[in-house]
DNA sequence: CCTGGCACTCGCAGGGCACGAGTGCCAGTT
DNA sequence: AACTGGCACTCGTGCCCTGCGAGTGCCAGG
């Protein structure tokens, strides 16, 4: 086990290499910090805590930075979440209560996250696999044509359009409709296959044909869709990232466009709280230098879809996790109250 | 006017410097095209094209660059759009028809025209200023609580939720929808302001709370939402960019997520086969050394929103307006059939 | 009007050098 | 036992200098 001081110069370490993205050395963190010893005696520390492989060198006689097994340490031990201040939070509150739909919420989480950490942002759709059945419509476009609409409590529509074998009555349709919606409104997405399974039965043949496809429709889109979507913003500040560019912020924009990616990655991180996954720990090799904050939302007590923020290992984590879950709480409010 | 051979000169200097990203010098030049002329022959050419602004020298003895002059001479004169293979367009056909609905569609679009071009993809949601109203759908939520769909021809989809003064029925609710599909549907957005202008006055003074309600809203939606929304990929292809690398992709990638921004200069791009604006000729300052190639897309004759790349001058013009051109057609043609 | 020749410019890569930040170790102090 | 000051050592960085070569402009001759 580490010494208290040691853990103290190891979080001197961390601060300053986040503040100045350079290595730092003995001389400069007796200066900047009030650490109380000489820099001889946090050169030891530091020989310790290279040992333990908290943190490298760069190359002989050059400073040290923190590792991954630093910045987790650091995470879980060192830092505490940085609320915000009070004109921040009602700032994300002014800017959040003027969005006027499900896709404008989002849109604007992503632009406020982007701006208030000065990172990636990545928000998650909420997902229809966690939602309820608001209502489903039916509207006959042409004889044998019905476009389906669903729509969800988080104000999510996803809308198909299918034809049918056999021309239908719009009493069908109209019967069908109010079956459906009496069977699952209200209903979780995961329980409707079993509410809808038995019901092409209590129909007369001639309309079989399109109930079930109707329904076949329906339950497909359950499935694609329960592959969520997400919007990302905050790109441009991939370019504060580094100094050895192309290379560090390619991979990085590659694994942000494939959103299964990001999906996946966002699906592993469970902690109820809030994660961090940090350096290598990412299972994803273009994101083997950035850090992912996650944390979930949702419009009740439960987490509906996740957001969060990219950046590089290197990032002000106290700050950056304060901002996620602020916003987060925000969002939550906003669709509840929607 | 420039010579046969000057134009000649010029175009050479154009392709070579688009492949190797270097100034190219006379010499090089004589051995990769067959100019028929000696390398002392073609620096006096140069020396002209550079006086008359269309070419220049990054510094004295370095070879040759074409400025956005040279690029935009190039394009209007000396290139050819360049047709894909068939192999190409079978592709683009088949990956496309994989779309289930709009959002896929557009999806698709994107990622195929920045693979395709190795650009920067952006791709216009057909707007709906230009559509025309498939069907408006009103629900009733909750006894003042209604929501309104908004389906187009291209099958895009618009919600919001409104509260109404006071309760009203569901009947009223059904009269209210009856007689808006009855007046809009199949009309061009542009038109419905006029169209329903005088509905309320046909309603009982009891209704007309909520045919205000929901007409205010429609209304609403048509002016916000004609605002029209974007979708951008293959920005990892803004790392092949250039040497001088994080200044120049910056306001690059701040650009493209400020739709606005986009917007705009999709906007003001208005020729009905393809418009290329060249470096400078972009109205913003963070794209004045990309082109940006745009061409409208629709499902009939008439183009219902545009798409495009972004990427360096120095890009592969004829390519990438072949690449731009027949994904926009794909487009149309998928469009259509829905 | 084109060509070959020639002198000139200048960016760039490579080698050598001095500087200084930072280290590890050790002996001395508390 | 823990801390400190001192010291020799490492090594990356910036700087200057130099030579090379690609590329140019100009000119005289075909």
């Amino acid at each position: 086990m580490l010494s208290e001081r040691r853990l103290e110069v190891l979080r001197a370490i961390v601060q300053d290499y986040v503040g100045t993205e350079e290595p730092v050395g003995s001389k400069a963190l007796t200066q900047r910090h009030d650490l109380r010893v000489s820099p001889a005696t946090v050169r030891n520390d530091m020989a310790v805590l290279e040992d333990e492989g908290y943190i490298a060198q760069p190359h002989t006689s050059a400073g040290r930075v923190p590792t991954d097994k630093g910045y987790r340490l650091f995470v879980d031990k060192l830092a505490d979440v940085k609320p915000l201040s009070v004109p921040e939070r009602r700032a994300i509150q002014n800017f959040l209560d003027g969005a006027v739909d499900l896709d404008d919420v989002v849109g604007r989480t992503v632009r406020l996250l982007a701006q208030l950490t000065r990172q990636v942002a990545v928000v998650q759709y909420p997902s229809l696999s966690r939602s309820t059945v608001r209502h489903v419509e039916l509207l006959s476009l042409a004889p044998a044509r019905v476009m389906l609409v669903l729509i969800t409590d988080t104000g999510r529509v996803e809308q198909r359009v299918m034809d049918c074998p056999a021309p239908f009555g719009e009493t069908s349709l109209a019967e069908l409709r109010a079956r459906l919606n009496a069977r699952i409104a209200g209903q979780r997405f995961t329980e409707v296959p079993r509410l809808v399974q038995d019901l092409p039965e209590s129909f007369d043949t001639d309309d079989r044909g399109l109930v079930q496809t109707v329904l076949s429709t329906l339950l497909e889109t359950l499935v694609e869709e329960t592959e969520e979507r997400l919007m990302i913003g905050g790109t441009a500040n991939l370019t504060r990232f580094g100094h050895d560019f192309p290379l560090t912020i390619r991979p990085v924009l590659e694994a942000l466009e494939e959103q299964v990616v990001m999906l996946k990655l966002m699906g592993e991180a469970n902690d109820p709280e809030m994660t961090v996954s940090i350096g290598r720990e990412n299972a994803h090799e273009g994101l083997t230098s950035t850090s992912i904050v996650t944390v979930g939302y949702g419009s009740g007590d439960e987490a509906v879809a996740k957001l969060g923020v990219v950046g590089p290992t290197r990032m002000d984590y106290p700050g950056t996790m304060g901002a996620v879950r602020a916003v987060a709480r925000y969002v939550g409010q906003i669709l509840a109250e929607k």
